[in-house]
DNA sequence: CTGAAAGCGCTAACAC
DNA sequence: GTGTTAGCGCTTTCAG
């Protein structure tokens, strides 16, 4: 810039106001250091503008796994609205580590992002306090930051999904619905599973430990799980899975234990094979995904990519200097019915 | 800092050779700084910190969707390489918009990154020139820069992986190969019909441009476009699809004109209804997705994380000083047998 | 309309 | 071991 000014004949601030189209500037001066800016290929350092302006024009974004379409789609959003407010986008993947959501929070916070996005793994953010001490905002989205941490947080309408798609598949008339979830520790997961406990307890039936598995979605620990559940004296006639990555490893591990979808190596059986396997099992899915349309799969749809809107809204109306009280955003879930939560249990043999 | 040496009753200096880790710092100092650190909760300003030191330590990396799984994954991969070398990632989505995609390098440039990597919308990066002058780095992915611009670019092998599967389905006895593409400017669309054109030449077949159909992975042009293709005199017996999004828009569409698989409002049919039908017809798709296995659809499988490390290794070994000539990667395509990729064509009729 | 000086928060280079 | 000085590239304040 001290080149330009130089080479253009001027201050230094005039060569900064031509840069930011400040007003009060004559025409011929500003050609002239436009010809400079030209000739040297200058180019703004934003990095010292941002530091000198207090604001850095960035968020930073902490999700769960980057490579997860549910968070993939959130992330899009977010970066959508953020790029419409002008702000640049940091992003990271948590894994579901607590301690990497720290460290990614903290490195963001220490390059001043104006603003922050989570999505957390951890259940303690204390350490976020000086941050917010420091002006520093953040709005939690799909899960609510951990107790002791005021801010503001979008979810989705986790027991109320949980709860209508149980009782879906209760009011076609299954009583022994098994629910598959995620590691309990998993907020998600917890709701959910308090979701499905509410739908039976409102029509009226038991709550049975024995058709509850919750942990990872892992093909392994799901084939475990499903096997077990499919094998007890009195199985489950439904099914409802926790996440979109648990219902594509059920539906996968269900192939594999009924052999009813050819493993990776068979060959020549498309299209005359049997569909994906349920087993008669009926289904329904948390989370909508990629073909479940085409496999009929009945889901309780969330909506990623306006948890993410919805939560980059929040925040810019926060850096706007919006200070009204800490909100909690809950959006609603989509029960989308396309056969397998439809079918109902076979006839009962055990009582006539 | 001015602060916490005024607490600590030392010199600005000293604090940033504690807050850096530096040697030759008395520990009774040291424990000073700490204390004055803690009590006034002094966090280092890393934005000022990078402007000093010249490197930002942070990356930025241009998609076409940060929401397509291909390119999550590919972002996953450079995320993870990034922060192993202690460095921030700034991400942006061109929606395969040339302008857009330049909008966010340069923007990227205006922060000073310290290298970028991209996946080109656009067939002109003369714009970066100015950049690559004040030492910033470039490794382009997936797609190569425009003409007149020397950086390193990893590639699939597109034209290898598009001739593998054009092969495979030919060698099943196929004789009329249609070939549903994406838009032809895109690079890594021309570069697939270039290989399924040398697969049709290599085994002595005529190229039919009644069989070829590029455009947007859209359902409604994909439907006409099937229609057509279906409706022919001589009709394809087999179909090689362009990418992951054409893939599966093209079982979609197929499975409503053959009308095998129920639409999203029909019920009760799953699991005894027919699986997504291809009305006799073979396919393979170039890009593995999921639930691929359990459709049982022949695929030939690119590896995007592996695209992301590699692009990313690279990148950063340029940045390590590495001066080398510019290099082109290409990472070899797979090709995973699953069904209906291996069906005959059904018996010809018009010549006995 | 334009310019000079100060300083954002930090580190590099050299004193002591 | 520790402190001093200068300056990264920019904007802000105030003076002309």
């Amino acid at each position: 810039m001290n080149d330009v000014a130089a080479a253009a004949g001027v201050a230094l601030k005039t060569v900064s106001r031509v840069v930011n189209n400040e007003p009060g500037v004559n025409a011929a001066t500003a050609l002239r250091v436009h010809a400079a800016i030209d000739r040297l290929g200058y180019r703004r350092n934003d990095s010292a503008r941002t530091l000198r302006r207090g604001r850095t024009a960035s968020i930073g974004l902490v999700i769960e796994d980057a490579a997860d379409v549910f968070y993939s789609s959130l992330s899009r959003a977010v970066e959508e609205t953020a790029l419409h407010h002008g702000c640049l986008l940091f992003t990271g993947s948590s894994q579901e580590d607590a301690a990497r959501e720290r460290d990614l929070v903290l490195a963001f916070c220490a390059r001043r992002v104006d603003g922050l996005i989570i999505v957390p793994a951890g259940t303690d953010h204390t350490y976020l306090a000086p941050e917010f001490e420091a002006g520093t905002r953040a709005v939690f989205a799909d899960r609510p930051p951990g107790a002791g941490c005021e801010a503001d947080v979008v979810l989705s309408d986790n027991v109320g999904g949980a709860r209508a798609g149980t009782a879906h598949l209760i009011a076609h008339g299954h009583r022994r619905v098994a629910f598959l979830g995620d590691l309990p520790r998993i907020f998600t997961a917890a709701e959910r599973l308090r979701g499905y406990r509410e739908a039976l307890a409102a029509a009226g039936l038991p709550y049975d430990e024995g058709l509850v598995a919750m942990g990872p979605a892992e093909p392994a620990r799901l084939r475990a799980d499903l096997t077990r559940l499919l094998g007890a004296s009195d199985p489950p006639t439904a099914l409802l899975t926790g996440n979109g990555r648990t219902t594509v490893e059920t539906l996968r591990a269900l192939a594999s234990i009924t052999g009813s979808a050819p493993g990776p190596a068979t060959t020549g059986a498309f299209p005359d094979r049997a569909p994906p396997g349920l087993g008669g099992l009926a289904l329904v899915g948390f989370d909508d995904f990629e073909l479940a349309d085409l496999l009929g799969v009945t889901v309780v749809a969330q909506d990623p990519a306006r948890l993410g809107r919805t939560a980059a809204d929040l925040l810019f109306l926060r850096l706007a200097g919006d200070g009204g009280a800490v909100t909690r955003f809950e959006l609603p879930t989509r029960l989308i019915p396309r056969g397998s939560g439809e079918r109902p249990p076979p006839p009962r043999r055990d009582r006539g």
